[in-house]
DNA sequence: TTGTAGGCGTTATCAC
DNA sequence: GTGATAACGCCTACAA
C-alpha cells in the first residue's frame, strides 16, 4: 500500500536525473533527450507509479482544462441533452466540466460563478438568468471566456447560442394554419424573469398568427408558473370558444397539457390539435404520436464548447456574436387536422 | 478593466500588514485579530477587488473540494436524476461535481479515472463497467475515497448504492400474477459486460416466477443491446404463445416495448401488459398510464455523495457496505389484469 | 543535452 | 496580535 505522494522530485531521484528533465519528458519536449534518459525516466515513473499533479501544473500554468457549466434549471430535458453534448465535445478536446444547476436563481447562480472562477476554471458555459447583468458584464470585461446558451442578455456582449425561437413557433403555427385550426394558443412555463426562449417564442407566436391573418386571442395565449398551467387550461377551456389548437412552450408545459387533456379526457387531436417545442423522449411513442419542434441540442452543445474552448485558446470572442439555430417540425399525429366533429 | 491578478500580497500591501495576516482573515481565523485590523482588510479586498484562487489554496491543502462522477451512460434518465441529486447534496455541502460520461467503454472510464484522480479530486463516485477491477482494486487500498452505484463489484470493498434489483423484478412479477397473468416476459438492453442491474433483475424475475409456481421460459427472457429489441420482439411475438406480460428492464427497454406496440397495433394492456423499472417522465401521461417500479433516485444519489463526503472527511469507508433501496411500485394502467378477448 | 533556481498563490509554523 | 519564511508540486528561463 503506496502511501506517500510521489512527486517529480522522487521521480527524478530515482532516474538520477533533474527535475527539469523529469518534467520535459512529461512534457513530450523529448528533442535534445538522450534515448536513455527517456527510459530511466519511463522506468522510474512505472516504478514509483507516479501520477502527475494538474493541480500544481494550474497553478502554475494559470490553467486547469476545465470548464464550467451552468444550467438554468436541469429539470428539462434539453438542459440535460445540452449538457450532455458539451461534454462529449469537451473530451474529445480533453477539459473537463463541473455542472451546476442554478435552479432559475440567480443567487444560486452567481455563487456558482464566483466558485468556479475561484477554481480557476478557463471559462464558463451558462444558461443566464436574468438578473446578473453586473456580473456577466464585469466578468465579460475581463475578457472572461463565456458563452451563453438557450437565453441571452442584450446589454452583454457575449456570443450566445440559441434558438431560431420565432422560427419554431412560426413553424408550429403554420402547421396549425396548413391544417385548417383557427383558435390557436400557446402555453409556456415561466420563471419571474424574462427569459428569451418564452419571450421570443410568444413573439413568434404572434407574430406568425397575425402574417396569417388568424386571430390573436389573448386569453389563449398565457405564460403561468408551471403548477398553474393546470388551472389556466381550466380556465381556458370553460370559455365559450376555447382553443383548437395549442403549442407548447416546452418539454414541461407539454407534459402539463397531455395531463390536462387526459383528466379531461380531451382527444388529441380531435378536441385538441397539440404541438410541443423540444423533441421529447416519448414524442414517436404517444398516442397519438406527439407533433413536435426539434431543437439541434446536439449541434448547439457542440457549438457553446467549440466556441468556449476557440475563446480560451485566444481567440478574440467575437462581438456578441448570435448563433441561431433552426429547429426541425416534426409531423407526427397530434397535430393532423380532424377535428371534433369528425371523429 | 483590471488586468493584472490581485493575489493575497497585493492585499496585504493595500491593507499594510503581511501575507499571513490576510490568510488569517481570509480563514475566518479572527480570534487574535485586531478590530482595524480586520476593517483595513476588508477594505483593501474591496478596493481591489481580490478573489481568492482556490488552486493555490487546493495545492497546499491537498484538498479540492470537488469530486467526480463517472456516469455509464448518460442516456438512461435514471442517470441523469442520479447526476441532479448528487449535484444538489454536494452544493449543500460546498463540493463540486465534475460529470463525465463513460459510455460503457470501460477504456474511458479508465481515462476518465486516471484524470480526475490527476486532478487532485477529492473522491469519486462511479457507475462502475466491470472491467476496470484491478483499477478500482488499487484506488481502493489507497483508500481513496470511492463509493460505486447502481452497480457493483463484488471482488471490490467499495460501499454501493443500489435498488433491491431482485425486488423490483419481484414486485412486477407479483403485480403481473396478481392480475392474472401467467405468460410473463422480461426484456432488457443489456452491454456485454455483465452489469448488476440487468443480472439481478432477471434473477429476481426468474425466481419470483418460480416462487409463484409460474412458467419459466426462455424464449420470454431477453437481454440483448438495445437496438436488437425490437427483432427480439418480433420474434416473441411470432411464437405460437406469446407473452401476455412484459417486464421492461429500464427506461430505454421500455421504449422499445411501447414503440414495438405501436407499430404492429397491440393494445396495452389487453394484448400486452406492460410493466416498467423506472419511472419515467411520462408513465401517467402515456395511454394508458403506464406502470413501472420507480427507484428513490433522489435518496441514491443523496445517500452516495454523502457517504462519498464523510468518507473525504476522514470517516473510515465501511467494509464494502451495500445501501440496497426498495423500489415503489407505481400501479396505473399498463397491467389490470384486462386480457385479450375482453376489449 | 541536462541542471539550477525561482516562482505560481496559498497556508502553516513559529518567532517576535 | 502579527509577520517571516518555508513549503505544496510543477514549470521554465537560463546556465552549464
Amino acid at each position: 500500500m503506496n502511501t506517500k505522494k510521489i512527486t517529480i522530485a522522487d521521480v527524478a531521484e530515482e532516474a538520477k536525473v533533474s527535475k527539469s528533465t523529469v518534467s520535459q519528458y512529461l512534457n513530450q519536449r523529448f528533442e535534445y533527450m538522450g534515448e536513455q534518459t527517456k527510459e530511466r525516466i519511463a522506468q522510474a515513473i512505472k516504478d514509483l507509479g507516479y501520477r502527475p499533479n494538474i493541480v500544481a501544473r494550474s497553478l502554475k500554468q494559470k490553467t486547469t482544462t476545465t470548464i464550467g457549466v451552468i444550467v438554468a434549471n436541469i429539470s428539462h430535458e434539453f438542459s440535460t441533452q445540452i449538457v450532455q453534448s458539451i461534454e462529449k465535445y469537451c473530451n474529445e478536446s480533453n477539459y473537463h466540466i463541473i455542472v451546476c444547476n442554478a435552479e432559475d436563481h440567480p443567487e444560486k447562480e452567481q455563487k456558482y460563478i464566483e466558485m468556479l472562477r475561484a477554481k480557476q476554471v478557463d471559462g464558463i458555459i451558462v444558461f443566464p438568468t436574468s438578473n446578473n447583468k453586473e456580473l456577466y458584464q464585469s466578468l465579460n470585461l475581463e475578457d472572461y471566456p463565456m458563452v451563453f446558451i438557450d437565453r441571452y442578455v442584450p446589454e452583454v456582449k457575449v456570443s450566445s447560442i440559441m434558438l431560431d425561437n420565432k422560427k419554431a413557433s412560426q413553424l408550429a403555427v403554420e402547421e396549425f394554419h396548413r391544417l385548417g385550426y383557427e383558435r390557436i394558443g400557446i402555453i409556456t412555463n415561466s420563471t419571474k424573469n424574462n427569459v428569451t426562449p418564452r419571450v421570443e417564442r410568444i413573439e413568434g407566436f404572434v407574430q406568425a398568427l397575425e402574417s396569417k391573418n388568424l386571430e390573436v386571442n389573448e386569453s389563449y395565449i398565457k405564460s403561468v408558473s408551471l403548477h398553474e398551467i393546470s388551472k389556466e387550461l381550466v380556465q381556458m377551456f370553460s370559455l365559450e370558444q376555447p382553443p383548437e389548437a395549442l403549442l407548447a412552450g416546452n418539454d414541461l408545459a407539454l407534459i402539463e397539457i397531455l395531463q390536462f387533456t387526459k383528466k379531461h379526457q380531451l382527444q388529441i387531436p380531435s378536441d385538441l390539435a397539440v404541438i410541443g417545442i423540444d423533441d421529447v423522449s416519448f414524442a414517436s411513442i404517444y398516442n397519438p404520436e406527439l407533433t413536435t419542434i426539434a431543437q439541434p441540442t446536439d449541434e448547439m452543445g457542440k457549438k457553446a464548447a467549440e466556441l468556449l474552448i476557440s475563446q480560451i485558446q485566444g481567440e478574440k470572442p467575437p462581438f456578441q456574436q448570435i448563433y441561431r439555430f433552426s429547429p426541425t417540425l416534426l409531423s407526427r399525429s397530434s397535430c393532423t387536422g380532424i377535428k371534433g366533429g369528425i371523429l
